[in-house]
DNA sequence: ATCAACACTATACGACTGTATAGCAAAATA
DNA sequence: TATTTTGCTATACAGTCGTATAGTGTTGAT
């Protein structure tokens, strides 16, 4: 059994054979980890060789900086479009609601992180790193325009919106897998506990 | 440079090859994931040659499941050993204390975890399903002796037992990451904001 | 029309993977 | 003491890995 595996062919058909390249390499590192995925099945999955997967991206380190840019860029993407009007309180709400959203638009993203991150850090890929400075430059503009909160220092507050985003996300699948072990497939899903991830000024 | 990862000769010297194998894997497991760990890299790290390490294990997974049930005889260990004194709610103190004494003491379980139950789950070993098991006992057993609170379903109360344990140990690495980025690796150590991680009912 | 750049395939290479097998020495069993 | 079992090493095999190289066709500029 062959199963495709995250990216609409549809929407994928018309874009660069390097776009679909990385699109695929994406969703299977997001699925499967990078370590199990070869550049044989990335070849596969976007329906070109491996030749061509090294032609573009050298290699397979090469493939994952493109990779992390892409995350960067979908992440920066999100919080450019959102207006600085209002409060600031306003301004990172709307944030928040707009990288929720492109990260409900891009599962791969989370999936990717997730593994990404719970790795011994900074070891291989250097995301944390490139989303912590642009966590941090998101809460530096805000201080700019009108007065960020002062009720918390700067890094606590990065750190915050990170987690916020993120730590949620990473934890709620093994809380749906324990949920379903102990109530059943067919429990009604709103008696599911919530997650609830914070940080708190020490 | 051959560092060594984890586990303390001077502890192991005396331990059966099997035993120093498993212990091998485990932290290497740990530290680097398993698809990174080769058969050849844990005869190594244990002293032994590879066919040793198929002799005992037979094969990677068979290697894996022996790691997995020493984790959950680690589990039913700490809380074994906690007499069931008290009310319920002292009971279940000290069962998460138990259990927060052998993390600490052997830090190759949270790594281990963290990387085992992040992944999309089951796929490969059945470790989450197997600690929560272990969880609804803890729970049955605390109903059995005295009132267990009536205040949260079971089920809820099996998850929040191993998300309390576990949540924070996961995601404090990456908030511990982004602290050193962003206020340098000698700030105080103590202004570093706490990770709070909970259940809610729904 | 010519030439260079580019996108792409095909094949090959050495390194490394998990596992199988054969054999040796020490210990246990008889 | 003789024999089986056990703990262990050594070597080998077939497959997969990431990557290098050579070559084909197509595009675009001069």
């Amino acid at each position: 059994m062959k199963k495709t595996v995250g990216v609409s062919p549809k929407l994928n058909s018309d874009l660069t054979a390097k776009a679909r390249i990385r699109n695929a390499a994406f969703a299977l590192y997001a699925n499967y980890g990078e370590d199990a995925t070869s550049m044989r099945a990335i070849a596969e999955a976007a329906g070109v060789t491996v030749g061509l997967v090294v032609h573009h991206f050298r290699t397979k380190d090469g493939l994952r900086e493109a990779i992390e840019q892409h995350i960067v860029d979908l992440f920066f993407g999100a919080i450019e479009q959102v207006p600085l009007e209002g409060t600031t309180a306003e301004i990172a709400a709307a944030r928040d609601e707009a990288v929720a959203d492109m990260l409900s638009d891009n599962p791969a993203v989370v999936g990717y992180l997730r593994r990404a991150l719970l790795d011994p850090m900074g070891h291989r890929g250097r995301i944390l790193e490139m989303l912590t400075d642009l966590a941090a430059k998101q809460v530096a503009t805000l201080r700019n325009v009108g007065v960020a909160s002062k009720a918390h220092r700067d890094s606590s507050q990065v750190i915050g919106v990170m987690i916020r985003q993120l730590g949620q996300l990473f934890l709620q699948p093994m809380v749906d897998s324990m949920w379903n072990q102990l109530a059943g497939p067919n429990a009604a899903e709103d008696d599911k506990p919530l997650l609830v991830v914070k940080v708190q000024e020490s």
